[in-house]
DNA sequence: GATTAGCACTCATCAAGAGAGAGTGCTAAC
DNA sequence: GTTAGCACTCTCTCTTGATGAGTGCTAATC
């Protein structure tokens, strides 16, 4: 059996109206509200069809139809008019960048603010993963006689620093020529390449300074290791608690519990590889997204550095606006990322 | 009326049921638990009494006995036994925190994490108020031609550092003489007390280099607002799930929201002084605070920088065991960050 | 042959009512 | 002063019946 227009008109309405009302749809209710030209036994008819085909179910004999994940991936695929956001929206979200100064983690927290905002659900947001990053420079500060401070910039701007103690006073010499090494093996290099062999490599060069650089060392891969480190920033959690899907309250805590693990949440968007990608319910790998739908966009800095954004919420999302805006806010990032 | 030794008794017997059940405890339930040596209608007499004087509340007439606020504060102020903590409940904090390296955040989100864990409830913590820790050094090392790195140290440990970008090249100098006025004029200084009269005072001082200044100043200023700013931490919201007070999705939203603004929080915690300080109920500041209790307690470094930590539940909660943890939690913190 | 009106049937939801259970307050006896 | 006994109160749960939304099927209509 084939999908006739009057099938997907039907089905496209049936979609509508669930995620605007949260409530099963029946057939007089479409016929009334939306203009399909047809009556509601037709109507009626035609969604027995959709429900065989799978695109629809019925959570008990008497109700209406609800969209299933196979309905929304349809709808996504072939149904859905990516609408341009209204003027002020736009604004709105331009606006929410325009107050974030420069700094990486104030960027991403507004991105997230601006996300669930915009779409009144939960947003995630992954910082960029910098281990395709290249390292600028890497400096010896003293700031007492017995500690000194190790500073490390990479060219893409993050720069990290750790404190390095010692028992006795390091000479000034020492530290300059270690400094010098240091730069010449690691300048360049990108972050995540940092490993054992360079690590050996450097201490052959600097054997003469053996219990000054066994000190640095380990400060120096703890400090590259929380460079690369991906952080997960959540915002609009409480949303949920407006959604009809959210008033049980083991539905709530669960969404809750699972967004508690950080893990869990970069394996889930570190899944998709799209640049902007959409997975329906069971579509997802856990068992917990199941309910779920997740949107998200890839966001690049110097083609080499890619962060992720999503937004989280119920099957029933209102999948033409969560995308436009996601889209939205992926462009506005990657623009301010790029400019600096 | 007078509270002899049995009311008091009985008071005691039903928080402590009540604390466990969190049921509204009557005389029969008492009289079979407890061994109180009276009949369930001399205990019904006493617990009339006890209602009278406004120590305990009936949810309806026909129902038993739960403890007022005013209740639980004389079982907190007379009747609580502070229980030395279990062996191997010692053992558990001890272990948590000699796994966090010396980062004060990793301390932070440890002594957060086992604070909730220890308690089953929701912890909060303010990193310490560096207001009152001085400056060590101030350091300007450039990472490029047109960009150099302000590190600020502070006597207590803590470095923050910012970029400070020019359109043309710095000169080393320039940059060696301006760093020499700024650890000249800074060092020592209490960071909250770097006001408009010391950087005026700067200003004057640094004339020759007005424009290099001028970029330096906001940076500097930026960085001590930051290092002085106070972080709040949280951890387990989730556990609120699990207790009978919050199956009501009404109740926990609330919660949840209250926690979800960190201006309250710190407001909570900032208003009590005390080493430890418990807050029942109403006599919260905060009206959606009215069903919860907060146990919290002060941590000093060095004597003058000091933090909050706390523990928030319903204040049907088990003081003896919370405030145990909070005080436990508290000591092996201060010592850590002693320490160091 | 597709469409539609009509109707019997199903199921969730809500309100009202009955019964059980827990607990109290009062009274009279100990 | 303490206790046993009993009437009374109130919540909670289970049942019942009514209501209403919606379906599927059948037969009539276009």
């Amino acid at each position: 059996m084939g999908l006739g227009e009057r099938k997907l008109k039907i089905l496209q309405a049936i979609i509508k109206d669930f995620i605007l009302t949260a409530e099963p749809v029946g057939s007089r209710t479409l016929m009334k509200k939306y203009d399909l030209g047809i009556s509601a036994a037709t109507i009626r008819n035609e969604m027995s069809d959709l429900e065989e085909m799978g695109f629809l179910s019925q959570p008990h004999t008497s109700a209406g139809r609800i969209p299933s994940d196979k309905g929304y991936r349809l709808y996504v695929d072939s149904l859905m008019m990516m609408d341009r956001l209204a003027k002020n929206q736009q604004d709105a979200i331009q606006k929410s960048f325009l107050q974030s100064f420069g700094e990486i983690r104030e960027i991403i927290t507004a991105t997230s603010k601006v996300l669930s905002h915009m779409t009144k659900l939960t947003s995630v947001v992954l910082s960029p993963q910098f281990e395709q990053s290249k390292l600028k420079s890497v400096q010896l500060v003293p700031i007492d006689e017995k500690s000194l401070l190790l500073i490390v910039v990479s060219e893409s701007g993050i720069v990290r620093n750790a404190i390095v103690r010692n028992n006795e006073v390091f000479s000034k010499e020492h530290l300059e020529l270690i400094t010098k090494i240091l730069n010449i093996k690691l300048k360049g290099l990108t972050i995540g390449k940092v490993n054992k062999d360079v690590i050996y490599d450097l201490k052959c060069d600097m054997k003469k300074y053996t219990s000054l650089v066994d000190l640095i060392i380990p400060v120096l891969l703890a400090t590259l290791e929380d460079m690369i480190s991906v952080e997960v920033y959540l915002d609009g959690l409480m949303n949920i608690f407006q959604l009809p899907e959210y008033h049980n309250i083991e539905k709530a805590r669960d969404f809750l519990q699972m967004l508690n693990h950080k893990e869990h949440i970069m394996d889930l968007l570190l899944n998709s590889k799209d640049e902007l990608d959409i997975t329906i319910g069971t579509e997802n790998r856990h068992e917990e997204m199941r309910n779920c739908s997740l949107v998200t966009a890839t966001y690049k800095v110097n083609d080499v550095i890619v962060g992720k954004i999503g937004v989280i919420g119920p099957t029933r999302m209102n999948y033409d606006h969560i995308v436009s805006v996601v889209d939205y806010v992926t462009k506005n990032l990657t623009q301010l990322l790029n400019d600096e």
